[in-house]
DNA sequence: CCCTTGACTTGTA
DNA sequence: CTACAAGCCAAGG
């Protein structure tokens, strides 16, 4: 994985979750080599939400809240796309989160 | 250079 | 179940 840069490689994981899976902060940044840096994580994704090539929506917290829906301008929004890809949202929560988590750590090497 | 803030996580009560 | 604290790293004032 050489040396990039931390928010590089955060947006290359986030680019790679298969549609209709989410993930959570700290397992990306586990897969980027920083598991203790979640909150980067969530830092990149912010910087990360202007690029269409990375699906933050797909990224939500560790109990499957949408914390970030809140910067997508639309509180809707977020769960609006996480619904159309066939994830089912409730009360800005991803039901069944276990089923629908994608660990890059493990689809990653 | 110091302080604050932040799309987080985990542990303890 | 909720509430609070500590750890973590980066960017901006």
């Amino acid at each position: 994985m050489e040396e990039k840069n931390f928010f590089e490689r955060v947006y290359e994981v986030a680019r790679q979750i298969p549609k209709g899976r989410v993930t959570s902060y700290g397992a990306i940044a586990k897969s980027v080599g920083a598991a203790k840096s979640a909150r980067m994580v969530g830092y990149a994704m912010n910087s990360a939400k202007v690029l269409e090539d990375v699906p933050a929506h797909r990224v939500v917290n560790r109990n499957g809240l949408l914390t970030g829906k809140s910067h997508f301008g639309d509180h809707s929004a977020m769960q609006q796309m996480l619904t159309a890809e066939g994830v089912k949202i409730k009360d800005n929560k991803v039901q069944d989160f276990e089923k629908y988590f994608w660990d890059p750590v493990k689809e990653i090497q």
